[in-house]
DNA sequence: ACGCTATCTGAACAGATGTTCAGAAAAAAC
DNA sequence: GTTTTTTCTGAACATCTGTTCAGATAGCGT
């Protein structure tokens, strides 16, 4: 046997990626075999090499689409007027840009460890730039006196854990909708970075 | 060869556990192997099975280990008067006992899918006690009228997140000192489950 | 209808995997 | 000093790992 019937690189490939992703974000990228993968595709595993380079490079780009995708939509996203406004137009869309994606989400966090030191420092510098985004607002917003932290960086990188947070427990058809689940973080997000006594509320 | 020189069950016992807590915790349960742990403690792989039933209740006595810890050590601690003094003491012994034992918190993360469904609702049970911890301070501070949350739950989980998020960016002689730390952790914490215009600043 | 190229198979490679166990030697008990 | 027990080795087990590649077939351009 060879090449099989209705195969197209423009059909295995993506599917190949799709695999890989669930796979990666069920049972992790060491726990994965290409055999796995090229299983789950309906391929045998040497064929996945027409497609990547190696396991690595099928982590990595993932990976890198994730990140970039992100930096891409949050970049052409409406700033908002403001520290304020643009720190909820944050909120709501790394929210809703988290949810809609969970297995991309575990992957970038879970899988770091799994890369090349080179690939590493790729993402890492691609989760920087979006961190820097958050701060930039937060340091506008201290500046402007409408926001009081002790520290910007220390407050990016909490604000972030905590709607990252959400990821573990939301399911679609649960008890809050996207948009309640938004706005209750968004609550929280806001108080938390607000100056004591004073409440946008 | 056999039993080696100044071999002894009480020394090799609990270096196997470190070793595998070490090495679980950079490179993941399933990419360690047996070998490994063994080739750390100085030892061969098969007399890693007079201490451990299989690889897999390695795992889960470590993470069974942390998660008692974790809770005997909250549960002897003073629980302070009302639930301001309350949350305030259970941010700074999170943030505390979290920074002291990286590596156990990293495995107790991030190895929950190795677990086998039994070890996992085992684990995820003690993980669920802690939380409910802290969400009965929180309720008792939305019954006093001194905190303001949405969703008692839902902040539950926000708050772990983001004192979880310190152990991504913490590293012992840094700009901040633990206790700097803490009360950055605890202004933010304070004033995101605070009533809307009140702060106890 | 024919040739070219894209796509896949199936076997092979060298080595790693978790786990078991008979036997040997060190330590402890007497 | 002898026996018993504890602790470890080293080999073996069957199976899995990522990756390569010659060869075979399907689809496409002509």
């Amino acid at each position: 046997m060879a090449r099989t019937a209705g195969s197209h690189s423009d059909i295995t490939g993506p599917r190949i990626q799709q695999a890989a992703q669930r796979l990666f974000a069920r049972h992790g990228y060491a726990a994965v075999s290409m055999r796995q993968i090229a299983g789950e595709v309906g391929v045998q595993a040497g064929a996945l090499y027409n497609y990547t380079r190696d396991k690595q490079s099928l982590l990595f780009g993932l990976m890198q689409d994730h990140m970039q995708e992100l930096l891409a939509t949050w970049g052409a996203r409406p700033q908002g007027n403001g520290p304020v406004a643009a720190l909820e137009a944050f909120t709501r869309f790394h929210i809703r840009f988290h949810l809609e994606r969970p297995e991309e989400v575990f992957i970038a966090y879970m899988e770091l460890r799994n890369l090349t030191p080179e690939n590493h420092a790729a993402i890492s510098a691609l989760r920087g730039r979006y961190e820097d985004g958050l701060e930039a607002i937060l340091k506008r917003g201290v500046a402007g006196g409408v926001f009081d932290v002790a520290d910007t960086k220390i407050a990016t990188l909490a604000v972030i854990a905590m709607l990252n947070g959400v990821n573990t427990w939301y399911r679609a058809g649960g008890r809050l909708s996207l948009d309640e689940v938004e706005t209750v973080y968004w609550d929280m997000v806001r108080k938390a970075v607000a100056p004591a006594a004073i409440s946008t509320a």
